[in-house]
DNA sequence: CGTCAGTTTGAGGACATTCAACGGAAGTGG
DNA sequence: CCACTTCCGTTGAATGTCCTCAAACTGACG
């Protein structure tokens, strides 16, 4: 089996890790982690293509990304799939199954990546005095749901290239607001994924990428992608209609 | 002013709702209802396109749907809205605003409809000793989730058909929730608005019903739309591939 | 070095968009 | 109550964009 899971040590904890800011347990003070420890399963390393869970899978985690990134989505009845999102580290995972207890959506690593694994307990009686945590996963799930927004605006415009600009540029912020250099990109999803995340054909998405590496905007060497000019970029993501 | 909006009697409250039985407050009984009373205000009637909020406004309520419909929209740049959900009886609206403490989506009234207004507290360590209410509302956000899920699956769908197959067959399982016939389908949203939330121009829109209409499938007079055969409309909204 | 998955490029055609005009319903004011 | 306006929805013709099918290429890995 080339996709494994490993739970390092048990002392590996949080106090290591870098996305502690940001992080939904992470944002409160030593004290108050202790009260989640029995919840919470932190440092598990998840190699590319390892699942978090499939679609039909009972509700046992939320995750949350560390380090790598995730792509989570759907499988119609036709077969193929619907890339629903990527997943970089402060993200959550695996809200849809609090709902039904099911997962909706099936998730995996694109890389090699962390994660920790937080049990929501069945009985809600047993989140009292722990309301600062919910207030935390609240605002986690609002923002999912902010990008899950943004997300469906990009669907929702019809031209391709602003489609993908729109995509850069959105990857960009994500990149800024992790502390990481935001004029190169590493796309961790193929151009199939990108193609359905986008709601386009593979080859379209890899004409685009030819097209703005041609015209100077992008220097593009398969998934390794610098941006040469963020304001014509700017421009193709928000242009008024085919005639602008 | 054509739009107002109405605060009717405090007495109200929640022993006449209909929708008691989906309401993320009414689940509970009326002891644990008791304790809500001070953020809860309830039956707050609203004509058509009266705004429950702007992008940009502050956060102050979460609403729930106690009757009528809503749409809820993104205002892009360019000045064209993105459609992001219609929403029946049941539903939360405004989850997106929990995150920064501003809304970044619109919502509006469809029709003369009713909503509860749910305020919560800036300091979380209110909500101790509610956290059977913290837990309905993560199954209701995680709800909305698996909502916006079903749309950027419609969403990524080519063919034109397809996305209003799907739109209808969705709407149908809709109104089997909640208790209402599912033949008989009352489109409370304009062609434009519709066709905003399945990334197609309104023309198209236009031409699908009349297609379907002219095909047996459905019944089209303007809004009222009349399911005559649901085999083939699952077809339509399953199919395989252009070639299929 | 050979295989295979992932990506790029090309040619042709289908389908949704664009632009334009018309019809009908609802709402307004006299 | 009727004429008027306005909004919404429908239909038509032509264009263009993206998809489909096909083949060649690249890099990774055994």
């Amino acid at each position: 089996m080339r996709h494994a899971i490993h739970n390092p040590p048990g002392e590996a904890g949080c106090s290591g890790c870098e996305q502690q800011p940001r992080c939904l347990a992470g944002r409160f003070d030593e004290a108050r982690r202790e009260q989640l420890v029995s919840r919470l399963r932190t440092g598990i390393r998840c190699l590319p293509r390892y699942p978090l869970f499939h679609a039909g899978d009972r509700f046992r985690y939320l995750y949350i990304v560390q380090s790598g990134s995730f792509k989570s989505w759907r499988l119609e009845r036709n077969g193929d799939q619907q890339v629903l999102g990527f997943h970089l580290p402060g993200d959550v995972l695996g809200i849809d199954g609090i709902r039904n207890g099911t997962h909706t959506s099936a998730a995996q690593a694109l890389q090699s990546s962390r994660v920790c694994a937080l049990s929501l307990a069945r009985n809600p009686e047993s989140l009292d005095g722990l309301s600062w945590f919910n207030a935390g996963l609240l605002k986690a799930m609002s923002r999912a749901s902010s990008q899950d927004q943004e997300h469906l605006v990009i669907m929702g415009r019809r031209q391709a290239t602003q489609r993908l600009a729109m995509f850069l540029r959105r990857l960009r912020r994500q990149y800024r607001r992790l502390g990481w250099p935001d004029d190169e990109l590493t796309l961790t999803m193929s151009r199939a994924d990108l193609a359905s995340f986008l709601g386009l054909v593979l080859e379209t998405v890899s004409r685009l990428f030819s097209q703005l590496h041609e015209s100077q905007v992008l220097e593009v060497r398969r998934r390794r992608v610098t941006v040469l000019d963020p304001e014509r970029l700017r421009q193709l993501s928000e242009a008024e209609a085919v005639s602008g």
